[in-house]
DNA sequence: CCCAGCTACTCGTCTATACGAGTTTGCCTG
DNA sequence: CAGGCAAACTCGTATAGACGAGTAGCTGGG
């Protein structure tokens, strides 16, 4: 019967019509959610479950599977099965473009960076001309070739988002913006420098479960969504001077907006 | 060897390391993505992936799941599994709060089901008097007691959103706010009406996968995440008038919002 | 002609077993 | 004492089989 170290797991119960390895996934879940498991602790090991509720092992992984798919869970191999920390996430204030912190020559990477007390790291930075998506050149107004800048963010080692600026070659092609490094303030206080003033910004989110390639360069953990962010950024004259895909770690963010209401 | 009626997947790679279940999902995977599947499409049954692959049903079946955790297909009991059909999402205008439309008689849910082209229903609606939680405290300026209006948004029949607006008790007690329909315009109508004219809105945005509730309430597919809005309103006195807490689901929504540059 | 019931097919649950691979521990050897 | 190695533990992958339950289509009886 129950044998396990601590004492929280109950019994199963066979008259239920709920799957065992739910009622398992269950019990385990009650146990995390009232802290009888906190945080990076380690589960008990599938075999000491195995003993535990007398079932095979391959139920055992059932239940933990719906626990990974939870987001709640993650599993090591060779050590254990551990309640997922949650990593601290950042706030993005809607003000993190802000023209005022360009002009302090910081990026918006870097600003929210400096209020979360991480350190930031750009990496695996790629500068192409190419042709523009179907998506992207409508939402630039149609530019025949366009200067991508391609970048993935870190903080405190950590890959927390990815992105690419897309802006009309015509507009780039030549200027710092196309250069690895832009200078202080980012690409949009090159935008600012070349005439384009800054007028607003579009921003979509939708949130969604990674594609492998995804899980491989934010090194997510499983049960862990990324939000999509599309960002155009229109001058004051209307135009569309850049369009920015971004897809972050969904446990590393939490996205903050300021309506008016008008 | 081969023989599945269509011919889009191939064989194993013997050599590979790559684990032969992992393998049957990149193939499942690659021919969704290249539209051999399409959406709604059935994929070939377990049965005939094991007779194709020559693997056990339990590989098989640990492939598909992945596939599943991606949100890429849905599996119906006796039916089959199948290409995981997107529905038409929901675009949240920053404008959705606008007086205009408050103006109108319009709530905010109302002129995005509008605007969809959709019909919205309110359901399980529940109106309580209750403490609050610690946050939902601190976010109102710490009030003893609040009003929470509970309630359920379907589209078209299909659950989309559920959500719980906290007001402080001695704004809310007695009025309209507490009545289940709160009159044309909803609530911030009626929050207008009693003299807290609205100034701006707070939104914060989080992504995660849902808790089991959460899965039942919205009856939503395995692989789809939830975002989990928080919204404070603020009447021209600084004073958080309402914060709303809602639970979306994911594949049904686009979050627009738009930023001045300032 | 319609419908009831059977059958074949689907995925869901569970068992028992085997081996592989990463980690930790501790003993044993030099 | 230091280092290395083996054992014991962890989860990962895969097999083969059994039964249950939901669905759909066919077939035969009314």
């Amino acid at each position: 019967m129950p044998v396990l170290p601590s004492g929280v797991l109950g019994a199963l119960d066979p008259t239920s019509d709920r799957a065992v390895f739910r009622q398992i996934a269950d019990q385990l879940r009650e146990a995390i959610d009232k802290g009888k498991f906190a945080e990076g602790d380690k589960l008990p090991s599938e075999t000491e479950l195995v003993e535990h509720y007398g079932v095979s092992r391959m139920t055992v992984r059932n239940s933990l599977s719906v626990l990974q798919g939870e987001g709640l869970v993650v599993s090591e191999h060779g050590k254990g099965v551990f309640v997922r920390p949650r990593p601290p996430v950042r706030r993005l204030a809607s003000d993190r473009f802000a023209r005022r912190h360009r002009e302090q020559g910081k990026s918006a990477f870097t600003v929210e960076a400096d209020a979360a007390g991480s350190h930031p790291t750009v990496d695996s930075l790629e500068i192409k001309e190419e042709r523009p998506s179907q998506d992207i050149a409508t939402r630039l107004g149609g530019p025949r070739r366009v200067l991508a800048r391609h970048r993935r963010y870190l903080l405190d080692g950590r890959p927390v988002e990815f992105a690419t600026s897309y802006l009309p070659l015509d507009l780039a092609r030549g200027t710092a913006i196309a250069e690895p490094n832009p200078g202080p303030g980012g690409i949009y206080a090159r935008l600012e420098e070349l005439g384009h003033r800054l007028d607003r910004f579009e921003e979509e989110i939708r949130a969604r479960m990674p594609a492998p390639s995804e899980v491989k360069t934010l090194q997510l953990a499983t049960g862990v969504p990324v939000i999509h962010l599309i960002r155009t950024a229109f001058d004051t004259e209307g135009r569309a001077v850049e369009v920015c895909d971004t897809v972050m770690a969904a446990d590393a963010y939490v996205l903050a907006y300021q309506l008016p209401a008008t």
